[in-house]
DNA sequence: CAATTCTTGAA
DNA sequence: TCAAGAATT
């Protein structure tokens, strides 16, 4: 086979632009672009409808710019990337494989397998960065260790002595290889029951790398400059709108830093203060996202624990009315109920409804943030599982630096601050668009009359609180008090010894999914059924592959356990493995400033591949197993508790307890 | 003018 | 809750 003929691994950077992998393999010669569906690897995190048809779109404008600059992207369907790749590579005699990184815990450990995999069969592998401002392992305290609260992480973004890599343009010309001899496959994004529904998104959204320049472009020169006065509307166009186009790379985070950047500059040398304040808190969102990789990374199991183990012994309220009011949006609380109406029909929420919602959810209803992250990640349109994981955790006080935990929020007194004169409320609960602004955010004080002529009946056509903010209180501060009284009794076993670590929430019996997630609104929503679980909590299902999935698995409720762990909920490399990482020097690409992701040094990660020796014959056959591993197999020993607690002992200097502890 | 009360917003 | 800044006395 002739050199240079090298595959371009497309994933989340679906752009021409900016995309050093690309531009490498550009470099080296002959291009194939590959794209490689293998949804059945992210397990429970199998794309949501709205999620799946962006990528669709977006997939297709970039075959369409490929075929501009002279290759055709491939597609193919898989359950395995990684012998995906190998099958490309053999039918094509491709020599080199080039992708970009991404840093959710299963990517990080699939990347690596592909590596090695390509590696052992004589491939070149490199990998980039074009995620990023700066690689996760790049910054550090002075102490050489990872930030742990997002403001000291931001600060030293911001004064890294080097910038981040300017944006790349896009290459003038691709030489395609043989593309005749790697069919693509077909892929399926949607059923015949989704489409109807994704067909009123294409009037709201335009996906693709293009489309996503155009909506930056929009939005530096128009809703930036107000965009710190504006950040406390629900109600108006006033955001950038990029998120769904970062999730999925089709804009470079370094251009739209770049771009802001410059804009602050100008406004800066004209005394624009307000501007240089906007730009302040929009690059702080864009850090977000950052910190939010910097935490998946650092922290791989952030997306299903708790950062700080306390948490463990939170009594979680496992109650399916209570979700199903939520996701229904039928809780009572007119702000809240707004915001899941949007976000069902529109796959969109402002970022403060978002903490609206999911304040709720965890502190009034004290559901397991879990589901609701599930929920997220199933309706949203940039559903991004760091992002979400991040934004959880912090809602939830599972973060140093997040909320307090004993603090409830109050729809009514924040739909007075977000929705003053109730447009977003009446917008989206028509049952309540002639009740006047006086009442709009809390319709059970409203006086009867008022009610009758704005034709409400509560309990009726509108519902009454689901739970009262006040006995939202009391059952959070009786939790926090058993949480606390739980987590001083672990310590006392392990501090006399006869226990080996905090033990695991897992081998507790699990709360079981709700298996009925659809909006059925016209159901009654039975109160008074609120059941506690001092037990953690899995991840409810919702698409239908999920139950498919689920379906396949034969398992005694004894067994429900294993599958939790087995089947799909994929297990990462723990925190001390990571530090293992981080403690290894960043290596360089001899071609220049490109940095790799280090070596993962671990055997536990991949004790479910094929070339391991045979450890996880002691767990039941799982799907990934028949799959062929992907994802490596959960064991307490290498994920525990205990890792949560080092993360605090790490940081003597902070009085953890304090921060989360009431007053 | 400084002291003190109020308001706002928080990754 | 609490710190910072605005407003008030």
């Amino acid at each position: 086979m002739t050199s240079g003929c090298s595959i371009v691994w497309f994933r989340r950077d679906l752009r021409v632009e900016d995309n050093p992998a690309l531009a490498a393999g550009v470099r080296s010669g002959k291009v194939l672009a590959v794209f490689i569906w293998a949804p059945e690897e992210e397990g429970h995190y199998y794309p949501g409808r709205v999620s799946r048809w962006w990528l669709k779109q977006s997939l297709s404008l970039l075959n369409s710019s490929l075929q501009n600059l002279g290759t055709t992207l491939i597609t193919k369907r898989s359950t395995d990337s990684v012998s995906s790749l190998l099958d490309v590579i053999k039918s094509t005699g491709a020599t080199q494989l080039f992708f970009n990184h991404l840093y959710d815990p299963i990517s990080l450990v699939r990347d690596h397998r592909a590596k090695e995999v390509l590696t052992e069969n004589g491939i070149a592998v490199r990998s980039f960065n074009a995620d990023l401002l700066y690689e996760p392992w790049e910054v550090l305290d002075d102490e050489g260790r990872p930030f742990v609260t997002f403001s000291s992480f931001w600060d030293r973004c911001l004064k890294m002595p080097y910038d981040p890599q300017p944006p790349q343009l896009p290459p003038k010309r691709i030489i395609s290889g043989d593309l005749s001899r790697c069919p693509s496959d077909t892929l399926v994004f949607e059923n015949d029951s989704e489409r109807g529904s994704n067909a009123l998104l294409a009037r709201a959204w335009s996906p693709g790398w293009s489309n996503a320049n155009k909506a930056l472009t929009t939005f530096i020169n128009g809703p930036l400059l107000d965009y710190s006065p504006n950040r406390k509307k629900a109600d108006s166009a006033t955001t950038s709108f990029l998120s769904p186009h970062l999730h999925f790379g089709e804009v470079s985070v370094r251009k739209v830093f770049h771009q802001a950047r410059t804009k602050q500059i100008l406004w800066a040398n004209e005394g624009n203060k307000a501007g240089e304040e906007s730009v302040n808190l929009f690059l702080k969102s864009i850090g977000l996202r950052e910190y939010s990789r910097y935490m998946s990374f650092n922290h791989p199991y952030s997306h299903e624990r708790p950062l700080l183990g306390h948490l463990k012994f939170f009594p979680w309220v496992v109650d399916e009315n209570y979700f199903k009011a939520w996701r229904q949006g039928r809780t009572g609380y007119p702000l809240v109920d707004a915001g899941m109406r949007e976000l069902w029909a529109t796959g969109w929420l402002h970022d403060r409804i978002r903490v609206v919602v999911s304040s709720f959810f965890v502190k009034v209803l004290q559901l397991p943030w879990r589901w609701g992250m599930k929920y997220f990640w199933d309706t949203l349109l940039d559903a991004d599982l760091e992002s979400d994981a991040l934004g959880w955790q912090y809602i939830s006080g599972t973060l140093p630096d997040s909320r307090e935990l004993d603090r409830i929020d109050n729809p009514q007194i924040d739909g007075y601050s977000f929705d003053p004169n109730g447009e977003y409320v009446r917008r989206w609960l028509p049952e309540l668009a002639r009740l006047p602004t006086e009442w709009i955010h809390h319709p059970w004080n409203a006086p009867e009359y008022v009610l009758q002529a704005a034709g409400i009946e509560l309990g009726s056509n509108y519902p009454l609180p689901i739970v009262t903010i006040n006995a939202a209180k009391a059952r959070l501060q009786e939790a926090l008090t058993h949480m606390w009284q739980q987590e001083a009794n672990s310590r006392a076993i392990i501090e006399n010894g006869t226990e080996e670590g905090l033990g695991d929430s897992s081998e507790d019996p699990p709360i079981a999914f709700p298996q009925d997630m659809q909006m059925e609104l016209d159901q009654e929503i039975v109160r008074n059924r609120t059941i506690r679980h001092y037990e953690d909590q899995m991840v409810p299902s919702l698409t239908t592959s999920l139950f498919r999935v689920e379906e396949d698995e034969e398992e005694s409720s004894s067994d429900n356990r294993n599958l939790a762990h087995d089947n799909g909920r994929a297990e990462v490399p723990n925190d001390v493995l990571n530090r293992e990482l981080l403690r290894e020097p960043v290596r360089r690409e001899d071609f220049g400033a490109q940095s790799v992701l280090p070596q993962f040094n671990i055997q536990i990660a991949l004790r479910n591949s094929d070339d391991s020796p045979a450890e996880s014959s002691s767990g039941p056959t799982s799907r990934r197993e028949r799959d062929g591993g992907v994802v490596p197999v959960w064991s307490p020993a290498n994920s525990s508790y205990s890792e949560d607690n080092s993360y605090l002992q790490r940081y003597p200097q902070i009085n953890w307890r304090q921060l989360s502890q009431t007053g």
